[in-house]
RNA sequence: GCGCUUGUAGCUCAACCGGAUAGAGCACCAGCCUUCUAAGCUGGGGGUCGCAGGUUCGAGCCCUGCCAAGCGCACCA
């Protein structure tokens, strides 16, 4: 409809241009909104506001022109001039009616769209350190992807998920170097644990899976392991000493290589990568994310893309060498400051994989690159998108969103989400305490830009204030209206039912109709603004417009003409309320 | 100190890429179950859109300054 009334006024305008009421150059962008306010008509447009300017007219009197001159529909019942110089229009209520035709036959296609067949959009999200278990906030950019991801995919374009796992690096070295010793623990060893290292029980299980398979094979004597180690750093309760915590976790994994050698410190470091990727992949798995891809950092060292990457900025001219280091000059292209890329030691930072990273995505042909960040990692976008543009490529091919933290309420209390603490909520966790539904809504309910309070106590409530159950509900009561139906023995008919849509006049049922309308725009602005949240909001809508019209009428009455249009009405909803919790991966119980 | 993000009802948040009288939920108050699930519905009070300027027909949205909060400013990831 919206399209339809563009046709007709971008019609109008062409015909002005031709009669000389507009100069013939003028540009105009026609936006049709939907009117809030009923007496305002259905839609309405603001052109001859806009307009007015270069046209050297008064709004009103050019949008009189525009009315003049525009095309008769049979779909527009009338055209009113209101306030400064919008312009509304009446439609027939009649076409609003088709919706429901369209619903029923399209089915789980309705609100799909095409505007992005043919482009292949790549989502790379959550990319948690694979170090440890997935915590909340880890959900967040995980609920928020995935529902990105599904919208993207439901308005036509190809989309890749993708995982990049940062399975090389000094982190990884340290949850190795943490595994052993957890592993030396196990054999009988005393010593302090590096403050450094990661202290989850999860690190003790891998070991002990290592002890079990192999028995000692890995054991070397705490005095040896820590021989010569610079100090580390702990509290005065601890011991006091003043050390530094890196130099004595950096020194431990050198010394791990050493008394392991290499082929079982890899196994080692192997062991608990694949652990905890397995552990993040299921986690995942089960709050209904999948991806196509699980994209390795080590694969870009190994098959030369790292160095590939950086001969190409060095070609480019945009490395150079200081201090024993190689710079990438990224202040020439937008940067605050240069980076490294390769260190002193000869080591290649994080960013060097990252640079390397994104010239294979720009290599595999997506039409737009979006990566989801934590908010913390702002400050990485400007030398990104300096690497993509040494790299000859456009810059506006990434778009990097942030994801705020979602800060953990039960109630009024704050729990409390420190590593350290050892009392950080992990996705599991909640996954298990709040369900996948109340999780993956609270989630996305919100813009990703915002930060969020997370009650847990509010996502587990079965009260009227908890969003999810009430969009779920809407749902569940449509079906329990055709469980009712089939207990009276009635049968439904579908195609009366559609015979009969002019029956619908309750301001509760144009109202509904209405809003189903809007659900394929709805979808398509989400997705085009990378904002999920507008899709929750818009369920809560149609859920609440259903409650209203189920509390004000009865849809079982006994004239079956009248029934069989309600059903079609109520089944609608019940089509596009399963559509759209469906893209955000919330289940449609038909029954609660 | 510099940069990014954000300031909207008591609380948590929306506001259709500049439009008409800024909307929901929670909380609070008053009502609605012999009728398809009351996890629901109806009504009510509640706002200088952080502050001050500017841009224009028109600003919560754009620009500038200030105030406040969060996060960044590594040869860490």
């Amino acid at each position: 409809m919206k399209q339809k009334l563009t046709a007709l006024l971008s019609h109008a305008i062409e015909n002005m241009k031709e009669n000389a009421i507009l100069p013939k150059d003028s540009v105009v962008q026609i936006i049709i909104e939907r009117s809030r306010d009923a007496a305002h008509g259905d839609f309405a447009c603001s052109v001859a506001l806009s307009l007015a300017k270069s046209a050297k007219l008064p709004p009103r009197q050019l949008a009189a022109h525009i009315v003049a001159a525009l095309p008769n529909d049979e779909m527009v019942l009338n055209v009113e001039l209101a306030g400064p110089g919008f312009i509304n229009f009446f439609v027939d209520p009649f076409a609003h009616l088709q919706v429901i035709k369209q619903i029923h036959e399209q089915t789980t296609a309705f609100g799909l769209s095409t505007v992005g067949v043919g482009k292949k959009i790549q989502v790379e999200f959550v990319s948690a350190n694979p170090t440890g278990p997935l915590h909340v906030g880890h959900g967040r950019g995980a609920a928020y992807g995935s529902a990105l991801a599904n919208l993207l995919q439901a308005v036509g374009y190809e989309v890749h998920r993708e995982y990049y796992v940062n399975d090389a690096g000094r982190q990884m070295d340290i949850l190795a170097t943490s595994v052993w010793l957890r592993y030396l623990e196990q054999c009988g060893e005393h010593f302090v644990f590096p403050s450094n290292g990661y202290r989850g029980e999860y690190v003790r299980e891998i070991a002990q899976q290592i002890w079990q398979a192999s028995g000692k094979d890995y054991q070397h004597s705490a005095a040896q392991v820590f021989a010569g180690i610079p100090l580390d750093e702990s509290k005065a309760e601890e011991g006091g000493q003043i050390g530094d915590k890196e130099a004595h976790i950096d020194g431990l994994i050198l010394r791990a290589k050493e008394l392991l050698g290499l082929d079982a410190y890899v196994h080692v470091f192997n062991e608990g990568l694949a652990t905890i990727l397995a552990d993040i992949k299921d986690d995942l798995l089960a709050f209904g994310v999948a991806y196509e891809c699980w994209f390795s950092e080590r694969q870009l060292l190994t098959d030369g893309s790292v160095e590939q990457a950086l001969s190409r900025l060095r070609s480019a001219g945009f490395l150079y060498e200081q201090e024993g280091a190689v710079w990438f000059a990224s202040s020439q292209l937008g940067d605050e400051k240069d980076r490294v890329v390769v260190r002193e030691n000869g080591q290649h930072t994080y960013f060097a994989s990252d640079i390397a990273y994104h010239m294979n995505k720009l290599d595999r042909g997506f039409e737009q690159i979006i990566d989801i960040w934590g908010a913390d990692h702002h400050g990485y976008i400007p030398r990104v998108k300096a690497a993509m543009r040494a790299l000859g490529a456009d810059d506006a091919k990434l778009t990097v969103l942030l994801v705020q933290f979602a800060t953990l309420w039960r109630g009024k209390e704050k729990v409390s989400m420190s590593t350290r603490s050892g009392e950080f909520v992990t996705l599991r966790q909640l996954r298990n305490e709040v369900g996948i539904d109340a999780a993956r809504f609270f989630y996305v309910m919100r813009r990703s830009d915002q930060h969020i309070d997370f009650d847990l106590k509010l996502a587990t409530s079965k009260t009227n204030e908890n969003p999810v159950f009430y969009v779920q509900y809407a749902y569940a009561r449509v079906c329990s209206v055709l469980r009712q139906l089939d207990e009276k023995g009635w049968v439904r008919d579908s195609e009366q039912g559609m015979a009969q849509l002019a029956r619908l006049t309750e301001t509760h049922e144009l109202a509904l109709i209405g809003t189903l309308a809007r659900y394929p725009e709805v979808i398509e602005r989400s997705a085009a603004q990378y904002e999920p949240h507008q899709l929750t909001q818009y369920l809560r809508e149609l859920a609440h417009e259903f409650h209203t019209y189920y509390n004000a009428h009865q849809f079982l009455v006994d004239d079956t003409m009248l029934r069989d249009a309600r059903l079609n009405l109520i089944c609608a909803v019940k089509q596009v309320l399963a559509n759209g919790l469906g893209l955000l991966t919330i289940s449609t119980p038909e029954s609660m």
